[in-house]
DNA sequence: AGCCGAGTATGGTCAGACCATACTCCAGGG
DNA sequence: CCCTGGAGTATGGTCTGACCATACTCGGCT
């Protein structure tokens, strides 16, 4: 080794052989990887390098540890990339090395490619519902075979609860609800998660958007807009009412 | 404690320390983090604790860490969400819980815009290469204060590279960097990011595509059509080329 | 049959040691 | 005076071994 580049650490190797045991095994959610002294064992390194290792695919949203005994006990394969995807945008907004202006784009981005896709699809809707009844829980779980995440009447729901919001971290609370229930529509998961990460990192500052903005009836209205298009399967409108919905929500950047 | 929620393990209790210690310090990219020994003793844990605390952190591109001694050495706080993101995808195709249909849908969506506002901006291009000429390297750290990383040249420097690739795996490496810059041209870091992630994450994929393909004459003509269109600022004339670019790469999909 | 406690496999945490790395500083020679 | 080389040291990287907390498994007792 030459050492101008690093000596690749333990827990390095360790995610190498894991990953690459998920992939020759063909290992799927819900599978159980060996336990950390197993694993350790294996690899030829101590414990606590398999469980930095473990630390990172938690991280990763690839696996869900848990203790005790039994078949839902140890690290068990997941797919949860949500909240690692919120966890970076949250820190890098935090560090400044991303701009609001930039993360804002990137939403107006997704919210017209959803609103759209999601008023395409709403033709389809019935095969939709009929699927969704299916669901066994509000899991956020991403699983493997859904073919769609939307809950048939989620958009409409966080319509009605954000009339009863009170203050601003509960409309917000709603609101968020509402475009992630677009994004799902879309029928498209990772434009889902990623929108839900957006508005997750984005939270504090939607709650300051709300408050600055005072009254939330132009918000509210631009809701019902976007809802009324994308069921009626205008693709156009929807996009343009969730583009004018962003203009009203942030019109500095505008 | 009731006990429904799992009790909050050490390595928690540090990230939410070391991130309310980034908030509140106003630290900022390139400071550093106490030592791991330093660290441990303050928050009253482990030494093992912190560095799974460290390890996250680091996964999240937020630190990195640098044995040794000197400035340079100890965790720095860093912003490299790009092989967070990358890694993420990775696993997520791997484990098959996100479809290369919902990927390539999603890279469609980022292209297009990308493409879109790359072209906008085209027409301010000789002060970005202005600021360009000030560029320490070829970095890829985001740093907070850049407007644009985009480096002028790269799109025309990845076609010229494409021409005179002999295998499909060089063909795919600088077909990334010739997207990858059309994502950087349009002056937002986090659609650039997420490409970036995006074209890591599939590679093999698009190794295979080309491979399927046979002959790259058609993707190269695309590439010059998308070139052109964006450095003479025609924004709609690149949404199109960009869109008939990823139908002939993945004709299976449309 | 049912219940309850011992056993045990699993992750969570800690303490302490040692190694590898790379800068800092100072003594000595040129 | 400058330069060079080695000792010192702060930092991350790794390992060992122990103990705790949790939660299932199993066997024996009622």
């Amino acid at each position: 080794m030459a050492g101008r580049a690093r000596r690749t650490r333990a827990f390095e190797e360790v995610l190498l052989q894991v990953e690459r045991r998920i992939a020759d095994d063909g290992l799927r959610v819900g599978d159980r990887l060996p336990g950390e002294r197993q694993l350790a064992e294996q690899l030829q390194v101590s414990r606590a390098s398999v469980r930095e290792a473990l630390r990172v695919l938690e991280t990763l949203g690839v696996v869900s540890s848990q203790a005790g005994r039994g078949p839902d006990a140890g690290a068990i394969l997941t797919s949860r990339p949500d909240s690692a995807l919120t966890d970076l945008l949250r820190l890098s907004l935090g560090l400044s090395s991303l701009s609001l202006r930039e993360v804002i784009d990137t939403r107006l981005m997704i919210e017209r490619w959803s609103a759209e896709h999601a008023a395409r699809g709403a033709t389809t809707q019935a095969r939709i519902d009929a699927m969704a009844a299916a669901r066994p829980g509000a899991t956020t779980e991403l699983r493997p075979d859904a073919v769609a995440e939307a809950r048939p009447g989620a958009m409409a729901e966080a319509i009605r609860a954000m009339e009863a919001a009170a203050t601003a971290e509960e409309f917000v609370e709603h609101d968020i609800a509402f475009h992630v229930a677009i994004a799902e529509a879309s029928g498209n998961r990772l434009v889902a998660a990623v929108m839900r990460a957006l508005r997750d990192a984005m939270r504090r500052y939607a709650i300051e958007a709300v408050e600055r903005l005072g009254d939330t009836g132009v918000l509210r209205e631009d809701h019902r807009r976007i809802h009324d298009a994308i069921t009626s399967g205008d693709a156009a409108a929807a996009i343009d009412a969730v583009t004018a919905h962003l203009a009203h929500a942030y019109p500095e950047l505008f």
